[in-house]
DNA sequence: CTAAATACCAAGTGATTTACTAGGTAATAC
DNA sequence: GTATTACCTAGTAAATCACTTGGTATTTAG
């Protein structure tokens, strides 16, 4: 799992779609203004999400971008899987002189480690996020928090 | 949370650090032959690891690196953050124009999803990685795996 | 005391990625 | 027909990646 701005970009803009895009499409210029995020970045973004089907464009005035299937059946691992090609890390693939060895051991390890911060991202949907988002707006003061208070200790 | 090949790297080096520094210290040489990480990569991988204690070295002949805790003190996410400097991502530092509106609803979700990301990796150790590698070796084909069968559908 | 082994340090480099600009073409609503 | 939008291609400065080169400092073995 690569998890770059890249990837936060495409998540973020998605996020946008969907809490904006209740009735109508919404354009790339409204995202763009609204996450500055440069409009041409952002085409090359929704292209990629575009070939995976997240997204669906309509052309012309009044156009814009639909989400490509519903909000519920979009993960986070998804839209950063669009975005951020998956790079193979481990130079060996199975074959070679290193299996057996200790490198091979750590190999494996990451490997797991990997799938379970993938699965992680699989199992939240932007309808999580948008559903989330909402609870905040109108409870605002309430310490009913689904994501913990989060007072950036990430960082 | 930055999650790239820089903090893969890292993580390797200090899973091999953690498996074959039981008696002595390891050099960067045998971990560079293990993991195929150039040498010169490593010391500057090293160098950032050193600098959060995460390691210790020691030299002359005889030397190299231990853990610079116990492997139970150590989470993936002190090693990632360690190498892969935090980048902020959003561009309002919690002032200016973007408060209430739509641009930071979405930078906030980020934050949290964020926040979650590394509190999970936060929640993994050194020492649970090595743990659950001695127990795949033993067991090898018990099917016990405390990480799901990770049949690689994080690609 | 000397030589080897190791950590430690600094500078540079080609390849890739990032986020962007520029300059288009294609489809559609009005 | 014209404006608006998606869609496409090429280029680019800056940063990052993984590495090479060429050292210096410290410690052990002999």
């Amino acid at each position: 799992m690569r998890l770059s701005t890249k990837g936060r970009y495409a998540v973020t803009a998605m996020l946008d779609l969907a809490l904006n895009g209740k009735n109508g499409p919404v354009t790339l210029a409204e995202i763009s203004e609204n996450q500055g995020i440069s409009l041409s970045y952002l085409e090359q973004l929704f292209a990629a999400l575009r070939n995976k089907d997240l997204v669906r464009g309509v052309r012309g005035p009044g156009g814009g971008y639909y989400l490509g299937k519903s909000a519920d059946e979009i993960s986070i691992a998804n839209i950063i899987c669009a975005v951020d090609e998956w790079v193979e890390f481990t130079r060996c693939g199975g074959r070679q002189n290193c299996s057996g060895g200790a490198r091979c051991l750590t190999h494996t390890l990451w490997d797991d480690l990997s799938s379970e911060i993938f699965n992680f991202l699989a199992d939240i949907s932007l309808g999580d996020l948008v559903r989330r988002n909402l609870g905040k707006k109108e409870e605002e003061d309430s310490p009913l928090s689904v994501v913990g208070d989060s007072n950036s200790q990430a960082a």
